[in-house]
DNA sequence: TGACCGATGCAACCAAGTTGCATAGATTGC
DNA sequence: GCAATCTATGCAACTTGGTTGCATCGGTCA
């Protein structure tokens, strides 16, 4: 699934910067072999079906991923935040879709909105450093199975 | 500050199917007299300061007012989300600026960004109840006094 | 008047994430 | 090669933001 160059997600952890270890780098090849968000209970969740890791490595891989721009973090409507490859992983920058219902995230398409803010961004006194844009609603499961009730 | 007509936030809560009670009306007058959205402990903090309100009750008050739309619940970078003015309530949506630093949160001007995504909603499987688009960064308060260093 | 219903308070609980500290494993200096 | 030095990890305790169960209280209505 997820191709990656001569010496895979090590070497592109310490492209980064970052030491790469084996939780690490499981922890990046998960993100990018999903096709959605995923929270850090869903990643140590996967991970832990193959070798044991503490979830606080997780969360601290986590962190210096995002700190080194490896993944971003991504607000959803409920408590906990996503995950996904950050652009510093040839990762383009997307809107998602957040499911009120049963939680799910997904990625949509780059060109699914069309967002203007460079005279905004010009003019603001603070430094905007990224933007996210995220819909809310139904996804097509849930509106299948049972329609927008709460 | 806040402009209300006749019957004020009482009517403005009755109006939307709920009933009013002092709690009620104040947690709403605060939301409305604020610049920027907030969090409910500061709603709490700020109501504390006139009457003794449980947090639970600020809590329940804000989830009402969510659902019946005379409020917004907004994501912001932290854990916490942010309370502000709802469609119901006379309320133009708009983007929002979170500071990393002071953990701040700002409402923009309606037109800072152009945002199209009609065509994306359209084809779309699922059902699309709301959008957010938020920037994040540093505000100038915090550029001033020292950078953009974590 | 009395049954009812919803709003509130309060305590317990929960989920997500963070922190302190000890250890193990790798790296560096010599 | 060996010791001094990082640093990633594990594990437990803690924090924060929010939710839930349950008892009570105050209106509304037959
Ligand atoms: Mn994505
Ligand atoms: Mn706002
Ligand atoms: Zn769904
Ligand atoms: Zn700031």
């Amino acid at each position: 699934m997820g191709k990656e160059e001569a010496g895979g997600y090590p070497s592109l952890i310490e492209d980064s910067g970052l030491a790469s270890t084996p939780a690490r780098a499981q922890v990046l090849e998960i993100l990018a072999n999903s096709q959605s968000p995923l929270t850090a209970r869903e990643i140590h969740a996967t991970l832990a079906r193959t070798q044991a890791v503490d979830r606080t490595t997780v969360y601290r891989s986590l962190d210096v991923f995002v700190e080194a721009g490896l993944a971003e973090r991504i607000t959803s409507g409920d408590r906990a935040f996503r995950y996904g490859m950050g652009r510093r992983s040839l990762h383009a920058r997307h809107p998602h879709f957040f499911c009120r219902q049963c939680g799910d995230m997904e990625c949509l398409s780059a060109g699914a909105v069309e967002l203007r803010m460079e005279d905004f961004v010009r003019t603001f006194a603070g430094l905007v450093e990224r933007v996210e844009v995220r819909m809310d609603g139904i996804c097509k499961n849930c509106l299948r199975r049972g329609g927008a009730g709460k």
